[in-house]
DNA sequence: TGTGGCAAGGGTGAAAACACCCTAAAAGAT
DNA sequence: ATCTTTTAGGGTGTTTTCACCCTTGCCACA
């Protein structure tokens, strides 16, 4: 019986590794390689067709090509490889995003290996599997308020990093070539937006929403 | 020939599964119990004998009872176990607070599986293991700025709190019982303590310590 | 028994930040 | 081709924030 191949995306050597050693343990399932981050897959994919699996095994924070950006390539692509996201983050909006980006399943990197297998066979033979975890976390934040994530538009996402530094409004308008009333005019759209009151608000905003990395 | 016993704390199920599987395959070293937090590691301890490794894997970020509090614990009351640091933090604060808790070594979580078993030998005959990625960072924090943790006090740590919500300073005052010139003092002297300019500055320089967690 | 350090707080003035309301042009939609 | 929405920006006034400098009272410590 042919195994089902599996690529690991994680930038953590030692964790790719360690979890080739759980899939590897598996039955029905076997590594074919493993990247360090969204980019090194891509230029993998695109070389060979012998390089394409029948599941990747996704971590979402990365440098160079993080995990959303890379399930979103391969959704469209190569639709056929089923994307499981294998994460720390339990932020709903993350969870959302990667599911959005044609993610299979998600799994909480807090599982035990039983439900790793599980999870591989679900999703190669069903086609998705969702933990009760996630469920729940998902279902939670859809009672709790259906806020979509609300896009912002450009010009309001390079204001709102820039008004996580120290510079002043007047040099935030300078750095992006317009009217300080123009920044004030952004700043009152994202205070209503984002339902804040000052520019800590925004500021605390950014960071938690990771538009902004101190 | 006896192994040497290890035992891995981490919070995360499916990791510290992973790396009992390495940790296994090595010929000097076996697993001999997970521990999800600080506090079950205590329990395990104190239970029995039996219990007490030669070394301890610790991961820093936990629930109940972080790694650096229980790298503490273990240093004070057995002293012959040598714990070695296993992170993704590689943050100077974070690495030094581990270091001076008593941790004979740290390694990043992205290291080869070949470096987890030379650090364990060394760690086991000679004492300690440093490695170049980890030193390097301790180097260039000592060089750029011999910043020590700066130490604030109880006030200042609240009002810092405070200073992250967006509550006004005559709002903060009034939590704290304080006369609203008292915070602007505080505030000031942040602003010089932490070389910082506004509020903005105060709430990054707090979410970036883990002072403040949005 | 000063004295030095420090926490708490007062005063004033200037500079940002915030609120609200109002155009003109551009871009999209029908 | 016209209507609507979006984007950039102007005006004015109030509130907060920031800077700088000064007083008082407490506690420790030599």
């Amino acid at each position: 019986m042919k195994k089902y191949s599996v690529v690991i995306v994680e930038d953590h050597t030692l964790l790719s590794q360690a979890i080739a050693g759980i899939v590897n343990q598996f039955e029905k399932f076997e590594v074919l390689y493993l990247c360090k981050n969204g980019q090194v897959l891509v230029d993998k994919f695109s070389a060979s067709e012998e390089n394409i699996p029948d599941i990747v095994l996704m971590d979402i924070n990365m440098p160079i090509m993080n995990g959303i950006e890379t399930t979103d390539w391969i959704f469209k692509n190569y639709p056929l490889v089923n994307v499981l996201a294998l994460s720390v983050e339990d932020d709903e909006n993350t969870i959302l995003k990667m599911l959005r980006a044609g993610a299979k399943g998600y799994l909480l990197k807090d599982t035990e290996k039983s439900i790793l297998e599980h999870a591989l066979l679900e999703v190669t033979e069903v086609g998705f599997y969702h933990s009760k975890n996630v469920s729940n976390i998902l279902v939670k934040s859809l009672n709790g308020e259906a806020k979509e994530p609300l896009q912002l538009k450009k010009n309001e996402l390079i204001f709102l990093k820039l008004a996580c530094t120290e510079l002043t409004y007047k040099a935030i308008a300078d750095q992006m070539c317009l009217s300080p009333k123009t920044i004030d005019g952004y700043r009152d759209a994202l205070f209503t937006k984002l339902n804040v009151k000052n520019r800590v608000g925004l500021a605390v905003y950014a960071i938690k929403n990771k538009i902004y990395t101190p």
